[in-house]
RNA sequence: GCAGGUGUAGCUCAGUUGGUUAGAGCGCCGGUCUGUGGCACCGGAGGUCGGUGGUUCGAGCCCACCCACCUGUACCA
């Protein structure tokens, strides 16, 4: 056995982000702004934990050949078994379920969190990420989706994104759940193919209408014309039948759209109530004045989760960005949700009515960082006291320094480290500290204190070639009376704080 | 899972027909008791060349298998 290398590497698991500094001023006050037009609508706050039992979660327990397909499940002492929650619907329901007789009815609440699934991480895909959910719990009525649209919207709005830069598309299950009735597909026993169906559907936007055309059929090569690459098994449909789903699917937006499903479906009972009920929404969102492009009724909308059962909604980002390559991004959908009637019923028995909406919380930020609606302003540093001496009774004066700093509310921080002032410069510039104390044997015995203004300082050396006279110019430092020391270090910060006008440059 | 691609320092990469002790740039850390961020100067840390086995006197280089990562695709209750 060798000795080395028992070093463990530092590494992340794949799928899975530190995050710091700006990123985290920016998620934090996104989270607020959220917050607060969710607060507005009347919605109140609900934590549920992370760790949920897996049957509270879903139908499939893990089993000895998959025992963590998709969610991250393990065992507890005493053998039940639990998982991390992989979205904050089913959570909510089954505390809503678990609560039911206390609760308010309908239940209004909202929830912020980290998600998880265990599957496979892609570019703006991970494998924990964050949610912000808004539900009404114990409503049927379709006001209640219509409210959740036009508070997704208002949402969008509040974090940054202009009017005209997002659309909420609204679509409604029941209708597809007619047309695929009405072409053979109804039934427990087309579970199944329903459901690859639904997912073919959802692709759209990415393969085209003949992408799905293939997928309804026999199905679909990763590479279409050299049929090479990976093959994906279709849903075997007829020519008619898929003519009828494309049909729905194309029926086209809007008002215009809503005529056409009205012959889509036919006298199929379950696709007209759907049709009704979209018409109910277009008519509530129409008099709130979101129809204009804010909200939109769109049948290709079908989302793919299957506990969906009634209108289902998705919010898009439409704005082009570029990356880097100078290809344009794809940000999805940045928001979904629906009305899930079943969902609290697996637990009671007798049905209860429910709908909410999930924001992506990463992927909006990322979406708005590309839009540069993010505020990434580093945050303003400490200020640090260098540590000129390190005698005893020299570094409690530092610390001293460093108290009064803090008494008066301001960041402040005795450097800790063990090198020379050069490394303690530099030490203060990487932390973005916005000044320096600096506090010799000479400083001491005049009674007095250099503060030097960091960023000012960068400013005027920028100008400084030759390094001797760098050394010597000491730029935006000057001395004070170790009793003006607070006062020098406010005005500095003041100046910081306020918008330059310029004067200088 | 499937297909393709890539593995040499923290990052970007050199490394000759197989030949001593594997390099560069950038980055990182520091620079002798009164000193100063950037630039310049000096010094330093950091690699069992993705792993294992094989061929060979000798492997970063050749062969086999494995692993990891990337891209696409599928799955995502």
């Amino acid at each position: 056995m060798s000795t080395q290398s028992n070093k463990p590497k530092a590494r992340l698991p794949r799928g899975l982000v530190d995050r710091h500094g700006a990123e985290l001023t920016a998620t934090r006050a996104m989270l607020d702004k959220i917050r607060a037009v969710y607060e507005l609508y009347g919605f109140d706050a609900l934590e549920t934990p992370a760790i949920e039992y897996t049957d509270a979660l879903g139908k499939f327990l893990p089993d000895q050949d998959r025992p963590n397909e998709g969610v991250f499940s393990f065992q507890d002492d005493d053998e039940q078994w639990l998982s991390l929650r992989y979205d904050l619907t089913a959570p909510l329901a089954r505390h809503v379920a678990e609560h039911f007789d206390a609760l308010p009815k309908p239940f209004r609440s909202y929830r912020a969190g980290f998600v998880f699934r265990n599957e496979k991480p892609g570019p703006g895909r991970f494998r924990q990420f964050m949610q912000f959910d808004a539900d009404t719990v114990g409503a049927p009525s379709v006001s209640a989706d219509a409210e959740i649209c036009m508070m997704a919207a208002d949402t969008l709005e509040a974090v940054g994104i202009a009017r005209g830069d997002y659309v909420i598309k609204v679509n409604n299950r029941k209708v597809l759940d007619g047309v695929l009735e009405a072409i053979g597909l109804g039934g427990e026993e087309n579970v199944g193919r329903r459901l690859t169906v639904l997912r073919a559907i959802d692709k759209l936007d990415k393969i085209g209408v003949d992408g799905v055309r293939d997928l309804l059929g026999a199905g679909r090569w990763e590479n279409p014309e050299a049929k090479s690459g990976d093959f994906t098994k279709g849903a075997g449909l007829e020519g008619g039948a898929i003519d009828k789903v494309l049909a729905f699917v194309n029926a086209g937006t809007g008002v215009e759209g809503l005529a056409r499903l009205v012959d889509v479906v036919g006298e199929n009972a379950a696709g007209r109530a759907g049709v009704e009920e979209l018409q109910l929404i277009a008519a509530l969102i129409t008099a709130a004045g979101y129809d204009d492009g804010r909200i939109l009724i769109d049948p290709s909308v079908v989302r793919g989760l299957e506990y969906y059962t009634g209108p289902v909604y998705e919010a898009e980002l439409t704005f082009q960005v570029k990356d880097e390559n100078g290809r344009p991004v794809r940000f999805g959908s940045v928001a979904g949700g629906g009305r899930y009637d079943g969902l609290v019923a697996r637990f009671r028995g007798e049905a209860v009515p429910a709908t909410g909406f999930s924001i992506g919380v990463s992927r909006l930020l990322h979406a708005l960082a590309h839009l540069g609606k993010m505020d990434a302003e580093p945050e303003i540093g400490p200020v640090v006291v260098l540590v000129m001496d390190k005698q005893p009774e020299r570094i409690a004066d530092y610390m001293k320094m460093v108290s009064d700093l803090r008494a008066n509310g301001i960041r402040a921080e005795m450097y800790l480290g063990g090198a020379g002032m050069k490394a303690q410069m530099k030490y203060a510039d990487k932390r973005n500290a916005p000044a320096v104390i600096i506090q010799g044997s000479n400083e001491k015995d005049a009674g007095e204190v250099q503060v030097k203004d960091l960023v000012e300082g960068k400013k005027i050396a920028a100008g400084i070639t030759d390094n001797a006279e760098y050394r010597a110019a000491r730029p935006a430092q000057f001395a004070v009376k170790e009793g003006e020391l607070v006062d020098a270090i406010r005005g500095i910060l003041e100046r910081r704080a306020a918008p330059t006008l310029g004067l200088a440059d």
